[in-house]
DNA sequence: TATATATATCGATAAATATCAATGTATTTA
DNA sequence: TAAATACATTGATATTTATCGATATATATA
């Protein structure tokens, strides 16, 4: 199985800034909308709004409109592939460990 | 506890690079010398140690000399660190997918 | 339809990043 | 000790990124 490092790149990438991550973190709570996010932060909305791109980008975060809102929410199926890249480098590591 | 989002940003944007995500996973078969890692990429030797010094310094992975080679491998406490957070969030978000 | 609110986009800019060639440093060996 | 090998550091440069204020867009409501 070819891996895309491509994709793992640019997930990790949209994880890359300390605001993001936080952001990220932030909505394993559930869903938020932007402007309960941009609460937690001393940034303005036009950097937000760069933040969320980003994130939503990646394919790390969901959105949808609902009004006049925008609701932000973590992909589980992103985020599982994203685990799992880990657990599978943990796995063949931990194997390379006991052979030595 | 607290979590340290900037070590946490630290770590992934020494991932954020597609060529060290190659790097970082061509480790998981064990420890590996700069110059063979440096035969499976067209980039200058410069570029490289440039690569391994972002990936060493992130803590993700371990380095040390052994003669004229300096052979690299994936830190497993880093690695831990890492699918913690993952982890984290994901059984986190479940739990909040579940309550919608 | 005019207004208010929430968010996105644009243009500008300072800072950070990836890259190379050239050079320096550490180690081994002749 | 001189040469060879492997790797790190430096200086330069093009590209990317994070940030803001200003402006545009979308939606709801008076």
């Amino acid at each position: 199985m070819e891996k895309n490092y491509k994709d793992i790149a640019l997930v990790m990438k949209a994880l890359s800034d300390e605001t993001r991550v936080k952001i990220y973190d932030m909505l394993d709570d559930g869903e938020l909308c932007a402007c309960k996010i941009l609460e937690e932060f001393n940034i303005s909305q036009s950097t937000l709004s760069y933040h969320m791109k980003i994130l939503c980008d990646s394919g790390l975060v969901n959105s949808r409109r609902e009004g006049i809102w925008m609701k932000y929410s973590i992909n589980e199926t992103s985020l599982k592939a994203i685990s799992g890249f880990f657990d599978n480098i943990s796995e063949k590591s931990k194997k390379q460990t006991l052979l030595r």
